[in-house]
DNA sequence: GCCAGTTCTGCAATCGTTTGCATCAATGTT
DNA sequence: AACATTGATGCAAACGATTGCAGAACTGGC
């Protein structure tokens, strides 16, 4: 069907072996020859078989990516960075979806070393520690995102802490001192990060903790929704809301519209993560990004050298937070009118109709 | 490293090729060897090398999906669908963006058939269709949502007549005369289908299509904005408009959302294509639904069929349309006060903060 | 012109499976 | 009891590459 080497080196009247030492360029074949081979090779369309190559090598080129979904817009920035990265050093991106079940990802972690790949990111769940940790012997391995306790694999997060604390921190300079908080479940890493950081960044403030304005669940649209009224139907409301937690954003924006609450003038909101819709939103919607593009370079980056210093790419270092960073646009202003009269970076919105 | 089938085969005191025969089930052997085997290999640990399998089938159990990007949603929900499906048959999908570049996709497509894949389901830029058809002779190739017309490959379509035609007839039941369409390019399938639907229902209703109504071009979100404006500043601007393309709703809610412009009360907005936060805008975007879901698991059977057919699962049939569907929600509203005035699906929004 | 040293090339084994063919034992037939 | 038939097994050759080892060809020094 296809050319394979041995044509390329009946063509050429040589032997097979030379024909891979020549096209592999290992050094071992006169220039001459080696030249030959190569031109012979492109015209008759040589490619080699990486099946075949791999059942001698044990290496694949395939590089595994394994995420829980496609709906979460940072999977899909990091998809999209992996794969380029990848192909660029001539690997196929392998994207496995778990749905952040255990059963699946085990059933998947299986077949993927069973396919030997060379590599793999992964998005644990946290629930096969062991398998994870059995793999990495044969495979080098960095986890995403979330961390496998069980497990002492390399670990590229998010610095969620640290996230949290700029998003709250920048609530407290406007003016805010009643900040309710959406978070996830906290028996999450992310879920209890991004709260100590919130929380962190009222003490430093010397603002009280305010139970009633922190709820925490495993979110959903709906969940969201429901923290979001809880929160609004305080006695005394926050003056600005923190949707840590992507899925939630969705509700509570809806919860938000239903009430016909104006934002930012009623109502500060902030989020975790970006959407593609946010900034077409009106208001564009401020955010903390957690720095999907450089968390997914940064796995390829570690990955890679793992994949190169075969078996001992044990520089010591577990773990790697990636920076997050504020992106201000218009859903938060400025409260405090006493003190700092000075009007917000956010526009003053809705009344009269912004003609474009 | 890992357990070959030599070990099970010296385990059980049995050839090679008998331990193989055991395991793939082939009914050579004995009833009682092959339980035999089967226990000693599963205690053993067993798995078969799919890349040493592959290398004498010439097979690999991968299927690869190849996709523009991932951040359409409809793409989205077709990876999920596809790798779900696959999945539950021992299948691995590789999943590949494309980018909707030429030259990416033709380099991703070599990459693929080099690994052997056993199927294709492709989102074809149409601009390798020379590719393509050669590639179809090696490996079972499906095209997906889009056609390659240099290309006579089986093809799953959203159709997309209908769908327009479905959503705009909809617009004119609830009394719109002048109805807005932002669509495609008009060199793509998609663009100029939709055109030709909303045109249909149009002629039937013996409406006299206007041209200062249609707007086609190449969508972002800022084209999409863009459109929207020059349809509001027209003198008799339309009563409801029709996106019929998802990157250019964005826009349009943006400039709609600037101009203070009330949905459904001031205009009735109507998108094509679902996406997951539609349900969660307030109000609630009614869609015509492309029926990415369908198209998919079509796409998967017909795929699955023509590898089963091994090189002829020609059928006779080229083209396959999915019926798209239309989901009212809260963004049209029906306007001729006159004639029929009871009160639309849509309720009356904004005014009165609606207690939940 | 011969020999040591260096390059280059080919033979053949190997990776882990599958599979055509031959062998062999067990069974049934006459 | 001899023979044909069936069913189970093993041997060995593939699949398409890589690679250790040995031999061939060439180089230069004497």
């Amino acid at each position: 069907m296809s050319v394979t080497l041995k044509d390329v080196a009946q063509a050429a009247r040589v032997s097979v072996s030379t024909a891979s030492r020549a096209l592999t360029g290992t050094g071992l074949t006169s220039e001459r020859t080696q030249q030959r081979l190569t031109r012979i090779a492109r015209e008759l369309g040589y490619r080699p078989n990486p099946i075949a190559r791999g059942l001698k090598t044990g290496q694949s080129r395939l590089v595994a990516l394994l995420v829980h979904n496609l709906t979460n817009a940072s999977f899909q920035v990091m998809a999209e960075v992996v794969q380029a990265r990848l192909k660029a050093l001539n690997y196929q991106m392998l994207l496995c979806i778990g749905g952040d079940d255990a059963q699946q990802e085990s059933d998947t972690l299986t077949t993927l070393v069973d396919h030997r790949i060379d590599g793999l990111i992964v998005v644990p769940t946290g629930k096969n520690g062991a398998q994870l940790k059995t793999l990495a012997k044969d495979v080098p391995i960095v986890c995403l995102v979330r961390r496998d306790d069980a497990t002492d694999l390399e670990t590229v997060l998010a610095d969620d802490p640290q996230g949290a604390y700029l998003g709250t921190r920048h609530l407290i300079e406007l003016g805010h001192k009643r900040i309710g908080l959406i978070v996830g479940r906290q028996d999450t890493t992310s879920g209890r990060e991004r709260l100590s950081g919130y929380v962190r960044a009222l003490r430093e403030a010397g603002i009280a903790k305010d139970d009633t304005l922190i709820h925490a669940g495993h979110f959903v649209p709906e969940t969201g929704a429901s923290c979001c009224r809880k929160l609004l139907d305080l006695p005394r409301p926050p003056s600005a809301i923190f949707v840590a937690n992507h899925e939630a954003t969705l509700g509570a924006l809806r919860v938000i519209a239903e009430r016909n609450i104006a934002i930012p003038d009623d109502l500060s909101l902030l989020c975790y993560e970006d959407m593609p819709w946010f900034e077409w939103h009106r208001p564009a919607i401020s955010i903390v990004d957690n720095g999907a593009r450089d968390l997914a370079n940064l796995a390829v980056d570690r990955l890679l050298h793992r994949m190169d210093a075969k078996g001992n790419g044990n520089d010591g270092v577990r773990e790697y937070r990636v920076g997050a960073r504020l992106v201000q646009r218009d859903s938060c202003r400025r409260i405090d009118a006493a003190s700092k009269p000075k009007s917000p970076k956010s526009k003053s919105s809705a009344a009269k109709p912004a003609k474009v």
